[in-house]
DNA sequence: AATATTTTCAACCGCCAGAGT
DNA sequence: AACTCTGGCGGTTGAAAATAT
């Protein structure tokens, strides 16, 4: 029943990973991407699942993760994010640059829920415990539900008592748990994005980021985000399909692999372009799919296929979720926010993807 | 110092959705 | 339509590390 099929290969190891191991992988994806993750084992000469390797990488070995413990003001995001989200710890790492949704879950389930039943705030509801279970009563701190049916929620590191200590509050005027939330918080806290001079905004939230111009006519890989308000059905269908094939890796931080002055500019010349293809430059992230032939990977190994590249200022500017709709536990509705109209569901997944890749790379 | 207990967190598992055939 | 393959996700496990006794 439903094992995954590189579960059933023989010989593959399991278990923590070797520094010879690492190395073999971190040696392979600096030079050619990963690109179909079930090859890189092959091609990296590992006795792994390509499952394996993904999550290594993602989780541990690429560049650009913050490691480290998690500072407060992480802790207190993710619990707002929680609130809102649930357990949905790719989305929550979206909003978290550098950290994985395996770290973030490995905090809540250790640390955090912890400290929220300490502080008499039900984890899974974050409303006092004395609500959810009439049997615990809530200590009289500062996490008491307000006026407005939220609760506020002191440094989860300070003793419970007093009320006076928190020095933090979870959310400073909580609104309801909606993604209009979201939009009016990271708006603020990021509006120095939306400062740049040639950036495009949306009137109705933001993607607080330069946006590429207009996409380059040989280009096949780059990112395009059509910023002039137009409706989905004018957004060129070519390059939006392109969107979540061109987000999936990050280029290395690293100074001996990754330059910032071959990101800078699109391939034809033109200021604010995001990628960049067709120039050379560094392999990273998807370079080849699991449709080309082993030639065709070969050629990639050459240098002949298209890289793509990030954006530095594009890493490190959080994604925002678009308003929902929807009652209860929103899910994000990028298209919705985005093109001001409902039914197309390719930008949402697209948006999706997009937040959780940046999530992993950023 | 030795042992027991608890905590941390890297990795695995199973499921799902999408794409391709 | 049914099947396979793949990547992605959230839940869970268990070895290692930290802490308590």
């Amino acid at each position: 029943m439903g094992r995954h099929s590189c579960c059933y290969k023989q010989k593959l190891r399991k278990g923590l990973w070797s520094p010879e191991e690492d190395e073999k992988l971190i040696k392979h994806i600096t030079k050619f991407g990963h690109g179909c993750w079930s090859s890189v084992p092959k091609l990296a000469g590992l006795e792994r699942c390509g499952k394996s390797c993904r999550l290594r990488w993602i989780n541990y070995l690429r560049p650009d993760l913050k490691r480290g413990t998690f500072s407060q003001q992480e802790e207190k995001l993710i619990i707002e994010l929680h609130a809102v989200l649930g357990n949905k710890w790719s989305q929550i790492a979206a909003q978290l640059p550098g950290r994985t949704d395996n770290e973030i879950k490995n905090l809540w389930n250790s640390s955090i829920k912890k400290k929220l039943r300490q502080r008499g705030i039900d984890p899974n509801t974050h409303k006092p415990l004395s609500e959810v279970n009439d049997d615990h009563k809530a200590p009289s701190g500062s996490n008491e539900k307000n006026s407005q049916g939220s609760y506020q929620v002191s440094n989860l590191d300070e003793k419970p008592e007093p009320p006076a200590a928190s020095n933090y509050p979870l959310i400073d005027n909580p609104p309801p748990a909606t993604h209009e939330f979201f939009l009016n918080r990271f708006v603020t806290s990021h509006e120095t994005a939306n400062k740049q001079p040639d950036s495009h905004h949306l009137s109705a939230g933001f993607l607080p980021f330069n946006y590429t111009q207009q996409p380059p006519p040989d280009s096949t890989g780059d990112l395009f985000f059509n910023t002039d308000s137009k409706s989905s059905s004018e957004m060129n269908p070519e390059y939006s399909n392109t969107i979540s094939n061109t987000l999936l890796s990050a280029p290395p931080r690293s100074a001996t692999v990754f330059h910032q002055n071959n990101w800078g500019s699109s391939n034809n010349g033109s200021n604010g372009g995001f990628f960049q293809t067709n120039s050379g430059g560094y392999p990273w992230g998807l370079l080849t799919d699991c449709t080309k032939s082993q030639n065709q990977i070969n050629a990639t190994v050459d240098g002949e296929q298209d890289y793509t590249k990030w954006n530095d200022q594009f890493l490190q500017v959080p994604f925002l979720m678009g308003k929902s709709s929807i009652e209860g536990k929103p899910e994000p509705n990028f298209h919705e926010l985005y093109h001001g109209q409902q039914g197309v569901d390719i930008y949402n997944k697209h948006f999706q993807r997009i937040s959780t890749s940046y999530g992993h790379f950023s």
